[in-house]
DNA sequence: ATTGGCACTCAGAAGGAAAGAGTGCTAAGC
DNA sequence: GCTTAGCACTCTTTCCTTCTGAGTGCCAAT
């Protein structure tokens, strides 16, 4: 059944108004805007139906109205304007995307507390791979006596290392030539395919450094298995700042014992292919710990097999509209950040304006 | 003034029960205990004297006692008995211990996340370097036309890696040429100490790698300034299990808006030489938000010039004496493993951050 | 010095009345 | 036929008032 236009405005105007003010609107209230132009006997009627077709909820019978989950749906699909980042907002914006680590993690983690501290609300950033790794090249380095450093760069880019310290010295030649036999043997093979075999035959051909042999290969095991990068999640606190939770503090607890990094380093497998931003309203998400609690994610680049996402955790009566906008300008300058690399601050970002205000 | 031992005896019963029922303790509870020898009336006559020397609180004239500030102060200095860890607790922290990453900051962050489950209050885990950092070991890593992975190794055993992407190729053993520069001249040098002058020479001396030169030494010089470790607190939302909490939403947010991980980066100064746990007793800190929170620290050893903390963030009214006893079992084993840090299972300090930001 | 007894205090629970916001419906108006 | 004004009705919220009970402080007796 489809809605006709005066419908659409009136679910729009209810949507908007409730989740700034958090309280159930009145045919009153949306009577009273400044471009609708029937009275609220008119509106009344038009909220019954809207009712009867499961967009609008009533909490009790004389109260008014607020939208249903699938009236957030429709409204997310549908009806949601495009908001406009306010030049303070990009300001802001800009300021605080001048990222002070030149580590990853750290960097990932600072964008987190950003987002959070923008949106005000709780925020998550995590790296996924996009694509199984492998091995790309190691090194071994001596860093004194019976100290050594494992450097391994993987096929996405990343570089991990390890100190290893040994009971024994080895001598450089045969790290030498460990590292040799390593990058013949191991690389370009993914987590599967290093079988205890491999081990095997690496550690009879590694010559004296050979006890090394099976730390290393731990090692990139656990490097090469890991899906995704650690999810930082943050400002879980500014949950209780939203209305809905003011009084449950046992209910903004019970989202985050349900909601822990675990779920939601699978929740990037949840986004389509088809667009970087996924809401996921209520009780379309899987735990019923959360059916009051909605997640705006997004996805950014970051070069090489990988792919970012931010997230945003809100109650289900959330500024959609100014989220994912924000999030937008995240996802779009750091993907920019990333690709072009960023040693230092984000040099195209800083000037204030971005491009698209030009009038 | 001394307090006699009944009255001692009064103290310590009063915070016990207080700390397990979160309500005002009255004359009858003490009296009751089996313990405890005289009649209700006595206890409520050393009960007004105890308030009256401040280490009781009244919250209406017509409740129960709860203890002050002081009367805590006091009870952790002399009065607290040893909690012995039962069977069931040391059997769940052992397994807890056995920590899955190779990786040191998720190992850091792995133990906030036990600590705050086994004391079901947030916690977090910080590491500091004792002592100023030099740089101890360059090595520059081809890793494919235009790609540079730096490894750099610090005085406190720390392994950093960077991978920087130049537009131009530089040849292998230009690499070593500027690794060896590298090592002669910006190796045990503080931070205070690598100058611009010093970077003019090493740029000069470098040859045809000289463009990397100013990548490295910022990266170098990030690294050595880093005081301390990433802040890992977590478990914030179970404050909000406290008692106290339950209908404060606002005061658990406030808390953690004070608290916040640059304040808590600095705590670890605070803790005296002479004992590895300290506490901070509501008021004792610094920021009046906290007035009503306490925080329990203690130190352990990692290797190396480095030490690490863990804390809880509780209501004043805590189980200081659990909570250290679980604290100071985290610690010891901690402390073992980082030492052992030898090749098996935690190693010492790797430091496993990635490095896929590009040049 | 300790204890039983008793009057007194005060926070929190329980009950109830009044207020207010909003609806649904009906009948009149354009 | 759609829209609107009017009105009775419903329920939550709020504000009082009253009541209850835990706990104190003090006094007199042991």
């Amino acid at each position: 059944m489809e809605l006709t236009d005066r419908q659409k405005q009136i679910l729009r105007a209810i949507v908007d108004i409730y989740v700034s003010t958090a309280e159930p609107v009145g045919s009153k209230a949306v009577a009273a805007l400044p471009d609708v132009s029937c009275s609220s006997a008119t509106i009344r009627n038009e909220m019954a139906e809207l009712t009867q077709m499961g967009l609008l909820e009533q909490p009790h019978t004389s109260a008014g109205r607020i939208p249903s989950p699938a009236g957030y749906r429709l409204y997310i699909d549908e009806l949601m304007q495009d908001y406009r980042l306010s030049l303070d907002e990009t300001r802001s914006l800009n300021e605080a995307l001048e990222l002070k680590s030149q580590e990853f993690d750290k960097m990932m983690s600072q964008v987190g507390k950003l987002v959070s501290k923008m949106t005000d609300l709780p925020a998550y950033t995590v790296a996924t791979r996009r694509s199984e790794a492998v091995a790309k090249h190691f090194d071994l380095i001596m860093a004194g006596p019976g100290s050594i450093i494992l450097v391994l760069m993987l096929s996405d880019d990343q570089v991990k290392n390890k100190l290893i310290k040994l009971p024994v010295s080895v001598s450089e030649s045969d790290l030498k030539l460990l590292a040799a036999v390593l990058n013949a043997s191991l690389t370009d093979l993914t987590a599967e395919e290093i079988t205890g075999e491999l081990l095997e035959k690496i550690t009879r051909s590694a010559g004296p450094a050979s006890p090394l042999a099976p730390l290393v290969m731990d090692f990139t095991l656990e490097c090469l298995r890991q899906q995704h990068g650690d999810v930082h999640l943050t400002g879980q606190m500014r949950l209780l700042g939203q209305p809905e939770y003011k009084d449950a503090a046992e209910k903004a607890q019970e989202v985050f014992e349900t909601l822990d990094e675990d779920m939601i380093s699978n929740l990037p497998a949840v986004l389509p292919k088809d667009g970087p931003v996924q809401f996921l309203v209520g009780p379309e998400n899987v735990a019923k710990e959360l059916k009051d609690t909605s997640v705006v994610m997004m996805r950014f680049d970051i070069g090489e097999g990988m792919q970012g996402t931010i997230g945003v955790v809100g109650p289900t009566r959330m500024d959609y509209a100014k989220i994912t906008a924000k999030l937008g300008y995240f996802a779009e300058n750091l993907g920019k950040m990333f690709q072009k690399g960023g040693t230092a601050a984000p040099p195209a970002l800083t000037d204030g304006t971005d491009a698209s205000d030009k009038e």
